[in-house]
Order: structure tokens, then sequence, then C-alpha cells
DNA sequence: TTTGGCACTCGACGTCTCCGAGTGCTACTA
DNA sequence: TAGTAGCACTCGGAGACGTCGAGTGCCAAA
């Protein structure tokens, strides 16, 4: 177990790296931080905080760097002193405004926004939950064997997709069919009413009944196939940090970042027991991020998920990274949420 | 004017920097490409040609390298002989096939695909002309003052947007609005009815005369405000390049890249006179990509124009470019129309 | 006009040295 | 016994220096 002073010296040493960047000597330490204590009683202390794993030495004659082990310590110690009044931050963009209706666009525009905020890398993205509510499901007719379907769920998402019908089938048709989908399944949860759906148009369509089976089908990957839209903005701001010196790392990271499944799995391998998490360097599953730190954050409404996150450095700035995600989500949900109810 | 044998010279130097990356010398020269002359004398032409502006040394005692006017030389030598029969390279992934339906998530794929064949940033973008027809337009109630605005464009690009009409408006006066809509509008270009529609429905629906007015400025936004989507890909494919040292310009041209607005700027400052043009180095207008090339490919189908293009370095294989390009272009362009004409 | 020869230039690279920050250890002190 | 001061030691970084070699420009000869 650390001492009390080991612990200060630990964090002390975390918060010295976090903004200088360099290695941290004992002699700094103890002229910035434990200002009582010579450099050589810090000395010993270092001394026996790598033995511990919670100190590297780059090489014999330099100063001290964090491990993982103790970021670790420095961001749990500053999720605990954070249930201070957070002042209600950042009125939103206007921009931001302007694009309520067009989620997707949204979510691009925060998740550069958060990255230009940080500079780091910025991470926004939706998840619909099965329990969505459905506002209205259409089918429009584009021709005798294609139509759009167009669903729009409570809180605005809408999406969109042709499908392609196994029959040829009438404009008629079709608006009895998402007439009566409507009547079943509006102001209710997809997942609640989709085997009931299906069995009543089976009964009362069925001599269009693959053709019901076939709009089901789509109606099911659009809700929850392709359930998670996540957008990564910003990563530019990484290039000229110090940290990112290899090339080759960085590439395998940003090629990571240009496909959503791969962001997609990212956000799921996160924890997400409470609202916010942290992922320090190693313990993160994906190769190319173990020199990075993720924080995440996420917040539910109106059946969906909003998900808010930062990619940085190990060396990043937690504290100003966790009271922004922890400031702006509430803003969003409830934005979204008293919008159009 | 350039004699027969500068000409020789400036094409060996461009075609040996494209694909070693270091400078080239009089002897390399020689020895490579013009095997019946001594290097004296290629030292003596290239000498030269660096007074008539065709080539630069980094320093004294290093190779050539050529300049903007010696690419621009060189691609055009290449567009020139190019005649030759194209083989139909390609066969378009299947990947790209099921994304049919969403013109967004395909043009993103195109983007990354190009990239990947080219070890350059790829872009794909699709702009809806004015003359595109218009399938169909509909109004989906969301709540008293809000609906959906859908509108489908032959060649099944669909654009979606939240309006708020200014007084509550009844679903049935929705679906009377958009059956007069479509019953003027459907299978006609936008621009083209536009003016009578307005007039037209100021007439018949006067009591909603307002909300019709909201709902066509919807329109008007969505089919040419916003009417070009671009995406670029695979920005990291040039992370790793020599040409690209410079982390603050590097930094400069991921930022663009991340702006929809910027890409926009930078296809339409490219004369599009015929389908493929290439921008060299310091032609370009804009600073962030002064040591960038770009080749930019259009076709035209179905009231829109498809746009492809590559930025690199500016000693990028333009061949291989313009070749990918040129046999991509007519795949997308056909496929897209054949597919639900 | 072309070519071979030659002196010259200049960056890349390796070696060497010096400097200083930082360490570990030991002996001294309160 | 914990804390401190002193000291020898280590090691990377920066600068000075020399060498190497590719490439040039120019001149004189073919």
């Amino acid at each position: 177990m650390l001492t009390e002073r080991q612990l200060e010296v630990v964090l002390s040493v975390v918060y010295d790296y976090i903004t200088t960047g360099e290695p941290v000597g004992s002699r700094t330490v103890s002229r910035r931080y434990l200002t009582g204590k010579s450099a050589a009683t810090i000395r010993n202390e270092m001394s026996e905080l790598s033995e511990m794993g919670y100190l590297n030495q780059p090489h014999t004659s330099a100063g001290r760097v964090p491990t993982a082990k103790a970021y670790r310590l420095y961001v749990d110690s500053i999720l605990q002193r954070r249930r201070e009044p957070l002042q209600a931050l950042d009125p939103l963009p206007k921009e931001l405004k302007s694009r309520r209706d067009d989620a997707e666009a949204a979510l691009s525009m925060i998740s550069q926004l958060l990255a230009r905020l940080t500079h780091s890398i910025g991470l926004a993205g939706v998840e619909v939950m099965e329990e969505v509510l459905v506002q209205r499901i259409d089918f429009l007719p584009v021709d005798s064997r294609h139509a759009l379907v167009l669903t729009v769920l409570k809180g605005g998402l809408v999406h969109h997709r042709m499908i392609e019908f196994p029959l040829e089938i009438r404009p008629a048709d079709l608006e009895e069919l998402s007439s009566r989908i409507n009547l079943l399944a509006s102001g209710r949860a997809w997942n609640e009413v989709r085997q009931s759906l299906s069995e009543y148009l089976a009964g009362t369509l069925d001599h269009l009944s693959r053709s019901c089976f076939s709009a089901l089908e789509a109606i099911d990957e659009l809700l929850s196939g392709r359930s998670m839209r996540i957008f990564a903005g910003g990563a530019h701001h990484i290039l000229g940090l110090p940290d990112f010196q290899d090339i080759g790392k960085l590439q395998a990271l940003m090629a990571l970042l240009e496909e959503e499944s791969s962001l997609e799995k990212l956000v799921r391998s996160v924890p997400q027991s409470e609202g916010l998490s942290v992922v320090i360097g190693e313990e993160n599953p994906l190769e190319e991020l173990q020199n990075c730190s993720i924080v995440l954050s996420s917040g539910q409404s109106a059946g969906r998920r909003l998900v808010l996150g930062l990619i940085g450095p190990q060396r990043m700035d937690y504290e100003g990274a966790i009271v922004l995600l922890e400031g702006l989500l509430p803003h969003l949900t409830a934005g979204d949420d008293g919008d159009r109810q």
C-alpha cells in the first residue's frame, strides 16, 4: 500500500508530466510540489515507487515518467473529488442549434467541437436502444419493385433505406402496409411490437406476405443492425504532439478512426457501468490505442444512448476532459429531448 | 522552346523522381534513360533546364528536382498518349454493390477505396445538378408544427430534413400539399417547376400560403443549397510519405479535409472543362495544398455530377491515378444509372 | 557538339567531447 | 530512525570536427 507521501509524489509526477511533457526529476518535485522535503528524500520515495511499478525511467540519468498505474491513481483521485458543483459551461454554439434536425451532421460537429476544445480527437455517437419508440414508419414507392423505407423515431432520428421486393407491389399496397404497421407500432418500441406485427401482417395481408417479410427485415436492419452511428473528428489536433512521434502507430490510429465499425467496437469494449469511464494506455484492448487514453461518457434519453468521448495521448488533460464531457452531455441529452418531445 | 532532347531529359527526371523520391543527378539520367549520351552532356542540358525553370536544385551538390512546370509537362505528355484502349479494370468490390441504396455510405467507401489503391487521399462526391429530375416529394407529419420533408430524386438520391411551420398544420393539409407538389413536380426538374409551383400553390391553397412558402424554402435548400456532398477518405495513407515531413502543413491539410465546405470549394475551384483535370503544386489556389497535387475526374448522369479525385504528393503516380479514375468513373455513373432507371 | 577530366561544394554520417540533469549510495544530523 | 547533504557516477543531447561521396561547373580535347 502507498503511504500518504508516496501518493503525493506520484500525483505530483503525473501532474507535472502532463503539463510539461518531460520526465520529472526529484529536484523538480521537491521544489515545486513537496516544498518541505529535500530532493534526496523524494529520490528515495521515487526509487521505491519505481519498484512498485508506478514510475518508469526512460534511461538511467533521466527523470521519472508515470506508468499507466500512476495515471490510474491520478484519474481516480480526480473522479473522487469531482463531486463539486459543475458550473453549467459551454453555451452550445449556435451552429449546433441549426443542425438539430440532422442528427448525423450534429454528431460530426460535436466530435469536431470536442476535439478543438481539448486538442485531442473527439468522438460522438448515438446508439438506438431497443426500447426506442417508433414515431412512424413509411414506405414510399419508387418503382414497381422498389420502395424507400423511412423510419422516424421519437426524438427526431430518421433512417431511410431502399428495399427491393421479391414481387411487384402496387403503391396502394404499400400504403396499406405502412398504415397497418403504423397503427400497431407508432408510439411503441420496435422490439415490443416486432413479433406481433409479423403475425398480424401475415394474417391480414397474406397475398403480400413475402413482401411484408422483406419489409420487416429491412426495418429490423435499420433499427437494430446499423443501430450505432459514431463519428471521430479533429484527428489533426494530435498531429503536432510530441507523444505521437512514431508515424507508423499514428497511421494505424488514423486508419482505425476511419472505420466506423472499429470505433463501434472500441466504444462497446469500454465498460459503461457508470456514466463516465477512462481507459489508460495499455489498459486498452486495441493495440493501435495502447499509447493513448480514452475518456468516454454516455447518457441516455428517449431510448437513445448518446456517447461522447475523447482520445488523446496518455498524458492528456484528464481533468479538463472529464469536466468538459460531464458538462456537455446533459446539455445534449436534455436538448434533444425537449426539442420535439 | 524545348528541344527534343531537353524534353526527354525533363521527362526522365520527373519519372525517376516520382519513382525514387530522391533528387536526380546527371549520371543517373545518362545511365538509365538516355543511354547514348554521357553524364556531362546531360549536365549541360540540365543546367539550362534549371535556368528555364523546369528543374530545381535543393542545394549545390545535389541532383535536380522537378518544378511544377516540369510536372505539368509530364502530365500533359501522359494525357496525350493516353488515348489507348483502357482495359475495363476493377471489378467493383461487392461491398460497394451492397451499398447501392445509400449514396453517402457508398461515396465514403469509394473515397477510401481510391485512397487504398493509390496510397493517397481519395475524394468522392456527388453534386445534384439543377436539371435533376424529382421523383417525389413528401411531407410526413411529426407534430402539429413540424414535419419531415423527404425528397427522392431520380437515381436514388434521398434527402430529408425537419421543417418547422409558422402555423399549426394538420396531417391532411400536409398530404394535400405533397400530393399537389408531386402532381406538378414528379418527373420534372426542380428548377423548372419551382416558380410555377409557387404560384399554383398560392392560388389553390391560400389558407396555407405561409406554410407552403416555408415548405418550398426547405425544398429549395435541400435541392440546391446543400447540393454537393463530398467525402475525403484514407488520409492516413499519406502519413508515412517523405514528402510530408512538415507536420504543420500536414496538420493544415488534414484540417481542411475534415471541412466539407472546404472540399467543396476545392472541387469547384478546379476547372472542370474536360472530364479530367490535374492541378499541380503551386498551381493550387489553396495554400494548404501547395505541395500536393490533385487529380479530379467527373462525369455526369441522370442530373447528377459524380466527382472522383485523388490528393497526393506532387510526385504522385499521375499515370496510375489517371488510369484509375478514368477506369472507375464510367463504371459508377453507368451503374448508378441502370440501377433503378 | 560531345565528351572526359578535374577541382570544388556541400550535405550526410560517424566519432569525439563536453555538459548537465538526474541518480544511487553513504555518511551525517536531529 | 527518518531526513538531509554530499559526492561519484551514468547517460543522453548538443556541438565540433573530419571524412566520404554524389553531384556540379568548367575547360580543353576529340
